[in-house]
DNA sequence: ATCGGTACCTGCACGC
DNA sequence: TGCGTGCAGGTACCGA
């Protein structure tokens, strides 16, 4: 499910939790989990919870002394204030009021308690929303890559994913397959705009729901409403007409106009 | 360091 | 109805 705009609204939907303390932990499920799971209990069990941040596409809840309960939500995982346990409900963490549930149909999520932000967690790329045009084209340059293929490396920016990179190079303009480095000055500028619209836009309307993402409290986003390419193949380009068409990069289904996005 | 391909899971839609 | 195939918001890891 989720990119930068639904881990967004996901972390924006827990903040309520800050203040509380964790009374205990259980985790269900060991393929989810960095670290084993009574070691992770025992490391959260009694601590208080200090605030919550979105770092890309990971969530990190901070907690006394630097510690850190790391989650990220894969491709369908969530995380729930409450609710009925389900087959698919992983980790459960109680509060010293209420529940938070972590659910992951699909198990490609990942839960880890560490001190500090961990290695993986902390070099990644710069933030889409906060990086300069400056940089995001000195960082292009460096890249050879197809752009689409760069758009989804979290080295390049942190929290971009299918759908957005897809909904950003169409609203830039720019084909798929153009190589980073040998994108023009003026398209390089059009696309960092593009990036920051649609992410923008799409955290306001709460995320995209494609099929069952929804936030801590169980509501779902509206972006999906806003979608030119991603999933519409075949479909009418909203600009020009043209059916949407759909490719393969980097093993990654791909959606863009033929006629509208030039390499 | 970067690039492209593969593996890891479950569930759904589709064609036969 | 059942079965095989392809597809799905993700990252980690491999060899080149």
């Amino acid at each position: 499910m989720p990119e930068l705009p639904e881990v967004e609204t996901v972390a924006r939907s827990i903040a309520g939790i800050v203040g509380r303390r964790i009374v205990s932990a259980e985790f269900t499920c060991l393929r989810i989990l960095r670290g084993k799971p009574d070691r992770m209990s025992a490391d959260l069990a009694g601590r208080r919870i200090r605030g919550i941040r979105r770092r890309g596409k990971f969530i990190v809840i901070d907690l006394d002394k630097g510690h850190c309960f790391v989650v990220h939500l894969g491709m369908t995982g969530k995380l729930l204030l409450g609710g009925t346990r389900s087959r698919h409900t992983h980790a459960i963490v109680n509060l010293d009021r209420g529940v938070l549930l972590f659910e992951d149909q699909r198990q490609f999520g990942r839960l880890e308690v560490s001190q500090g932000l961990p290695a993986r967690v902390e070099k990644l790329g710069p933030e889409p929303l906060e990086v300069t045009i400056a940089e995001f084209a000195a960082r292009l340059k460096r890249r050879s890559a197809r752009i689409k293929a760069i758009l989804l490396d979290q080295h390049f920016v942190r929290g971009m994913g299918n759908i957005y990179a897809d909904e950003a190079l169409f609203r830039a303009g720019i084909h798929p397959l153009a190589i980073g480095a040998r994108l023009r000055p003026e398209r390089v500028k059009r696309l960092h705009r593009a990036m920051v619209e649609v992410l923008t836009q799409a955290i306001e309307k709460g995320g995209s729901s494609i099929s069952d993402y929804v936030d801590a409290e169980g509501r779902r986003g509206f972006f999906q409403f806003e979608h030119r390419v991603y999933q519409r193949t075949g479909d009418p380009c909203v600009t020009c007409g043209s059916p949407i068409r759909r490719i393969l990069v980097a093993q990654r289904g791909t959606h863009f106009c033929p006629k509208c996005q030039r390499r």
